[in-house]
DNA sequence: TTGTATGCGTTATCAC
DNA sequence: GTGATAACGCATACAA
C-alpha cells in the first residue's frame, strides 16, 4: 500500500507551490497555459488523484445528491435513475441511492445517512406507510433542499416532480367505461401516498361523470404487489357472478398482471369477462397475454425534472426557494387488456 | 446555514480534551462511561453529527465499497444487491452503486469514479463487451481488493462468486430432451463472459450425451433484450417447417418471454410446438403463459457471498489474499412451457 | 482515564 | 502568475 500522491509531492517535482498545483489542476486561467500543462502531465505520470475528503473537508460541500426511493427493481424507477444521473453528471454531481424497501423505518434511517454524508440535496419518493415527513427536519432546519418525486408529500419547504394521476387514472377508468365496463373494480395502493389517493379519486370521478355507483367493496387497497394481485383475483372469484367486477383498474402493473394471470389460471376471460387496466407501462405489460393497457409513466423526464429542479435551487439563492409542483404528461396506451367487441 | 458543531464546540461545553470526545462518541473504554454518556447526550443536544470527510481524511479509508453492475432492473440484481447491502451494514459498511448499461466505456468511466472515490473495495459484475480488464489495474496495483459477480472474468488477483452455469445450463437442456425435444435452439448471450459461454458448453455437452447434431444454425447470440427475444421469434418463423426447432433454451427470462410471446401470437402452440426453458427465475417468468421453465438464479446469496467474501480481505491480510471462486448452487425449475404431454 | 500536539490533502486569502 | 499560510474536523501517538 503505497502512499497516495499529493499536489506536495508535484509540487516538489516541478519546483512550484502547492498553491499553483491546486490552482493548476482545475485549469484556474490565472495560471500560465504552460504551467498548467506540465502539471497535469505530471499529476498523470506520478499517478496523482484527486483527494475528495480533503476537498470536501474544506469545501464543505460534498458535490453529491442523496436518493432515496422505495425499491430499484421496476423500468420505471430505473429510468429516473436514469434521468437524474445524466442530468447530475452533466453538472458534475455524483450521486448515491438507497433503497426503503417500502419501510418508512428504513426510510428513516436512509434520511439519516444521507443527512450525514452531507449530501448538498436530497431527491425522495415516500415509503407506502410513511405517514410524516419529520425525518427530514434536520434538512429543512439546514436548508438543505429536498425535492419529492412520484410519492411525494405536500409541504411549503420543498419542490415536488409528479405526473396528473387523477387526471390519468380517470382516463383509463373512462376509457373502460366506454369499453361497456360498468363494474369496475380498484386495486390502489396507500392513501397516505398522493400519487394513490389521486389515482382513487380519478376513479370515483370517471364513475361519477358516468352515472356509475361508486361501491366501496370493489375497491381494495394494499401494497400492490406479486401476492395482493393474487389475493384481489381470488376475492374476485369468491363474489357471486352478479356481483363480479366487469372491468378492474390496478395502480401498478405488478398486481394487474399477478391478478390477470391467476383469473385467466381459473377460466375468466380477459378482456370478455373481465377488462384490465394498469399503471406503469412496465416490461411485463407487454408480454402478458394479452397485452395489459396501462399508463405510460415517463420516468425518464420525472427523474431529468426532478434532478434539474435540485439543481437549480443548488446554484440558485436557496432563500428564494418556493414550493413548486412540476406536473408532467402520462399517455394512455391501449391494449388488448381492455379492448371490447362492442 | 449555520456552522457545524464540531467535537470541539463539545470539548468546550463540557470541559474536555477534544481527544476525550473523539474517543467517547465511539464509546472508547479507554473513556468513564459516566465521561461516555455525559458525551453523547451533549452531542445529541447540540445536534452534532460526525465528519466523514475529517474522518475518512484521517483514517485513509472510506469504510464504503464499489459496486458497479450491467443494470439494475431486474429481480436478480435487485436481490444481489439486498444480499451485498445485508452484510455491508452489518459490517458498518457503506455502499455506492453504478450502472455500465452494458457498456463497456461506461463501465471504465464508473470503475475510475470508484477509484477516485477511494473505495475500500470493489464488487463487479462486467458489462457485455467488456473485453479485457485493464481499467481495474489501478486497483489491483494499489492492492485494493476486487470481486467479480456473474459476470466474471479470470484472473489471478481476485475473488469469483458464480454459479456453476455449465451444469445448470446441462440440466436445463436436458430437461428438454426428456421432454422428447431433439431440435432445440440456444438464444445466449455474449461469450465473452464465462456466464454466458459456459451456458453454451452445458448446452452443448447436453445434445452430445444424448448423441444429437450440433447445429450452429440454431445457436443466437445476442444481448438478450426484448427485441432479440423478438428477433429469435422471427428467425425461428422465417425457418421450413422441418426446421425449426421443437425446444429453446435461453439464457434469460427476457429473451425466452418475449420470443415466446412473439410464437404465441403468430399462433405457435407452447409447449407443444415449441417448449421453452430460460434462466434467472424473474418474475416474468411466473406471468407468462405458459409460465416459465427457468433456472433459480440465487441473487441474494451471490450478493451475501460476494459482499462476506470482499470484507474478509479487507479485514484479513492483504498479501494472503489469492484466487478464489465460489460456486453457489442453482436449481433447474420446471413449469409449463416445458411439460411436454409424453 | 484524560490531555497535548500534530498531520491527513486541499483550497482560499493575502501577499508578492 | 505564483507563493506562503491558515484553516477544514478528526484521530492517534505520546505524555501525564
Amino acid at each position: 500500500m503505497h502512499k497516495d500522491v499529493t499536489i506536495y509531492d508535484l509540487a516538489r517535482e516541478l519546483n512550484l507551490s502547492p498553491a499553483t498545483i491546486s490552482r493548476g489542476l482545475k485549469k484556474s486561467d490565472a495560471i500560465n497555459k504552460d504551467t498548467v500543462s506540465r502539471i497535469l502531465s505530471k499529476a498523470e505520470e506520478m499517478g496523482y488523484r484527486h483527494n475528495n475528503f480533503a476537498s470536501n473537508l474544506r469545501n464543505k460541500r460534498t458535490q453529491t445528491i442523496g436518493i432515496i426511493v422505495p425499491r430499484l427493481n421496476s423500468y420505471f424507477m430505473t429510468s429516473v435513475l436514469a434521468g437524474i444521473e445524466d442530468v447530475a453528471s452533466k453538472e458534475r454531481y455524483n450521486i448515491i441511492i438507497s433503497q426503503s424497501l417500502e419501510k418508512k423505518e428504513l426510510e428513516k434511517s436512509n434520511v439519516n445517512t444521507m443527512f450525514n454524508k452531507r449530501v448538498d440535496g436530497l431527491l425522495i419518493s415516500l415509503a407506502y406507510d410513511t405517514t410524516d415527513i419529520s425525518h427530514l427536519q434536520p434538512f429543512f432546519d439546514k436548508h438543505i433542499p429536498v425535492v419529492f418525486f412520484d410519492r411525494t408529500f405536500q409541504t411549503e419547504e420543498s419542490t415536488c416532480v409528479v405526473i396528473n394521476n387523477r387526471d390519468a387514472a380517470y382516463k383509463a377508468v373512462t376509457h373502460l367505461i366506454q369499453q361497456g365496463c360498468k363494474r369496475i373494480m380498484h386495486l390502489g395502493g396507500s392513501l397516505l401516498r398522493d400519487t394513490y389517493s389521486d389515482r382513487l379519486k380519478g376513479y370515483r370521478q370517471a364513475l361519477e361523470d358516468n352515472n356509475i355507483y361508486y361501491d366501496d367493496t370493489l375497491v381494495q387497497i394494499s401494497k400492490l404487489g406479486e401476492q395482493d394481485g393474487i389475493d384481489a383475483a381470488n376475492y374476485i372469484l369468491s363474489l357471486n357472478k352478479s356481483e363480479r367486477p366487469d372491468a378492474v383498474f390496478c395502480a401498478n402493473d405488478m398486481s394487474a398482471v399477478y391478478c390477470m394471470s391467476h383469473l385467466k389460471e381459473q377460466g375468466i376471460k380477459i378482456p370478455d369477462d373481465i377488462a384490465f387496466a394498469g399503471f406503469n407501462n412496465d416490461a411485463v405489460s407487454r408480454v402478458i397475454e394479452p397485452k395489459l393497457t396501462t399508463i405510460d409513466y415517463p420516468g425518464y423526464n420525472i427523474g431529468e425534472a426532478a434532478a434539474a429542479g435540485l439543481l437549480n435551487i443548488l446554484k440558485g439563492d436557496v432563500t428564494t426557494m418556493k414550493t413548486t409542483r412540476l406536473v408532467l404528461q402520462s399517455t394512455l396506451l391501449i391494449r388488448d387488456s381492455s379492448k371490447r367487441r362492442l
